[in-house]
DNA sequence: TCTTTACTCAAGG
DNA sequence: CCTTGAGTAAAGA
């Protein structure tokens, strides 16, 4: 049973813990690939909000990135997790962040 | 095959 | 800070 890349990505996406975070750099490396928009595309097509934690994936500089609802509400819900964020930007980002 | 995409990196202004 | 250009991989038409 051939999983998709997506797939991956997703599964990966369960394993992050709540107060952390991780980039589209991170998993698509673990994943053996430079297909970091390929990750974040992942995300946007299926947008299982309540299944997978996407809003728990950034930029590798630190932006939240995107989110499907909008990233205000992606915004709101790192802080109320714990992540520190200003604007658009993760606070102390390389703390928080998940490492596989 | 071509286009678009929740990205990343490097360089120039 | 900003924009361009290049690199990359998957989904949809």
């Amino acid at each position: 049973m051939t999983k998709s890349f997506e797939d991956q990505c997703l599964k990966l996406l369960r394993q992050i813990p709540a107060v952390k975070v991780t980039t589209y750099r991170e998993i698509a490396r673990k994943l053996d690939s430079k297909a970091y928009r390929a990750v974040g595309r992942a995300m946007a097509k299926n947008r299982n909000l309540v299944v997978f934690p996407c809003h728990r994936v950034v930029c590798s500089d630190g932006k939240v990135g995107g989110y499907a609802n909008g990233v205000n509400q992606k915004i709101q819900l790192l802080k109320r997790e714990g992540v520190a964020v200003i604007g658009e930007k993760v606070i102390a980002f390389e703390s928080v962040m998940y490492q596989f």
